[in-house]
DNA sequence: TTGAAAGCGCTAACAA
DNA sequence: TTGTTAGCGCTTTCAA
């Protein structure tokens, strides 16, 4: 193995040099530097990881936490996941994965074996039994979602209540007056999954606020749920014109199944969704949706953290605006 | 920071004693056993992994590559993720997540700088470019699939050739004369993707072996794709009456598409699929199948890492055997 | 602008 | 069965 003396020996300089040379941490002559540049390259030279972190505490490495459990969408957690890696790299850090089932005994492991220098938790629930243990951690950490009581933690989400508001608020403006949000799997209620949480308090504050007939169903991640679901539906909310569905597998068998039952989308039903842009797109009609930006969350969660590790105050709750693109869907509502 | 002298003094053994406690590499008596643990735990003591890495010369973290490409199923390579992250946990090994955009160079600065001990690297193609790399490298590795020429590299997968033939077989011996199969989107094979390609050579194999009719199309991943080419098969093979379908977000489309298209599955069409049992279970009418085992094939990538890293001589070519699960999908075919 | 040298916290060879 | 000690390869302070 190539080692800082090795190098620094070719180069005729001290294993200071080389290291400086590399950080940047001080001023190196140019002529130096071609020298050190050009001995590392000539000797393949790569510094030891562990050696690394051992002399200056620090391992350039970043903790991520992914759920795995049922009611999640895998795609979505596939595009954080990489969009994580990815704007780590960006920043010379690399990333180590562990899974929810890891726990807490997971997080203080390899915080407190220096393994990493921060961690990025996902699939927060509204009371995580996580977040005493992230406020006390020595090491900074971000949240993908917002905890019930976010004071001490820094958090970065889609603002989903506003995400779930303008839904409920598009389609009161095209004439609907009885809606229903069609939400995720009834575990994630059960867990108080933050995300979701709030998307039913956006839909039901907007719906209360236009007088709007509402009614809030949680759906499994199965076509036949969605079917069960459309017909549950149209059964109790018979004059029923718009729809919020908040769960990506649901979306498509969730319209087939309307239209089975002979609803046009959108002449007889409007639907609008919460859900990654490509899948809004990817249906028969294209769906009126708020994005659901993963890509975005996760790399402004590295973001943050490397503020934090720059020792840089960073904004504790950043919650990235939700917008909503008009698309076939959605349609004024017949008179009758 | 708690460190091993710390414990070491606590317990009053030497620093020595606490880490052959800890490491189990010699015997140490039961009260001096004792004593080490508790002092550990009162301090709460965490051995630092950069000095652990540097002074062992082993980090105790695998790195895993990902594919992130057009026409791969994610919720399967999340699932071959979480199954390489649980059994390395169960080996006391952690896992740093690579996409495959790093490519080699992303494989050798982990690898060189002794960040991990060993890789898995996911989607590898039958000329992959990053085989001389992992031949050369000092760190063992396992591929997820086989390559044209896997001599002196370790890989597992699922026997994809008997996969493609048993889905020929079921269906011949069910008295189908023409078969189709629906493969992976076209990039796949243009990438020459390795398992793609085995599966076309067992179904083709098996189909000129009973002298059936046969044809390949592949399939890009979308539902309006699944019905063009449940189209394109009816109007090329009017006679057709068997379909293997290698593809997984195709599969419930391209069943629903033939049955808007007037066949009805099994009666005037029978379908198999090779693809995650959950999915073939999920359908409406419950496909014939063979499993892709991901969880399995993750895990026995990590236990044969484990094997290399003990200095075992593992197995170079790990097919696990493809098995066929009869469900509703398939039946006789109807005399005319 | 550069060098010398003291650790960083742990493991493992050697010695007892 | 246990202790002593020499590194592992790098960063960073101190000194020049």
């Amino acid at each position: 193995m190539v080692k800082i003396t090795d190098v620094a020996r070719h180069a005729g300089v001290s294993p200071s040099t080389v290291s400086y040379a590399l950080s940047g941490k001080r001023p190196i002559s140019e002529e130096t530097r071609r020298r050190v540049e050009a001995s590392i390259r000539a000797l393949g030279y790569r510094p030891h990881a562990g050696a690394r972190a051992l002399a200056s505490s620090k391992s350039n490495v970043l903790a991520l936490v992914v759920p795995l459990r049922a009611g999640i969408h895998v795609p979505v957690v596939m595009q954080f996941a990489v969009s994580v890696v990815t704007t780590a790299r960006a920043h010379d850090h690399d990333v180590l994965l562990l899974t929810q089932e890891e726990g807490e005994e997971g997080l203080s492991r390899v915080a407190d074996t220096a393994l990493v220098d921060a961690l990025i938790v996902m699939d927060v629930q509204l009371d995580d039994p996580r977040l005493p243990l992230l406020r006390a951690l020595e090491r900074p950490s971000v949240l993908i979602g917002f905890p019930a009581e976010p004071t001490g933690l820094t958090c970065v989400d889609l603002d989903f209540r506003a995400a779930g508001e303008l839904c409920v608020e598009h389609l009161a403006e095209l004439g609907h007056r009885v809606v229903a949000l069609v939400g995720s799997a009834p575990e994630v209620y059960v867990r108080r999954t933050a995300f979701a949480q709030r998307v039913v308090q956006g839909f039901t504050a907007a719906a209360d606020r236009y007088r709007l007939s509402s009614a809030v169903h949680p759906c499994a991640a199965s076509p036949a749920a969605a079917r069960a679901t459309a017909e549950r539906l149209l059964r109790e909310q018979p004059a029923l014109t718009g729809v919020v569905v908040h769960n990506e597998p649901v979306l498509e068998p969730l319209v087939d199944a309307f239209e089975q039952l002979g609803l046009r989308v959108p002449e007889d039903l409007s639907v609008t969704a919460i859900c990654p842009r490509e899948l809004a797109e990817s249906l028969r009609v294209p769906v009126t949706s708020v994005a659901l930006p993963s890509a975005e969350i996760g790399a402004r969660a590295v973001e943050l953290l490397m503020g934090k590790l720059d020792g840089a105050a960073v904004d504790e709750s950043t919650l990235l605006p939700a917008r909503l693109t008009r698309r076939a869907s959605t349609a004024p509502r017949k008179l009758p």
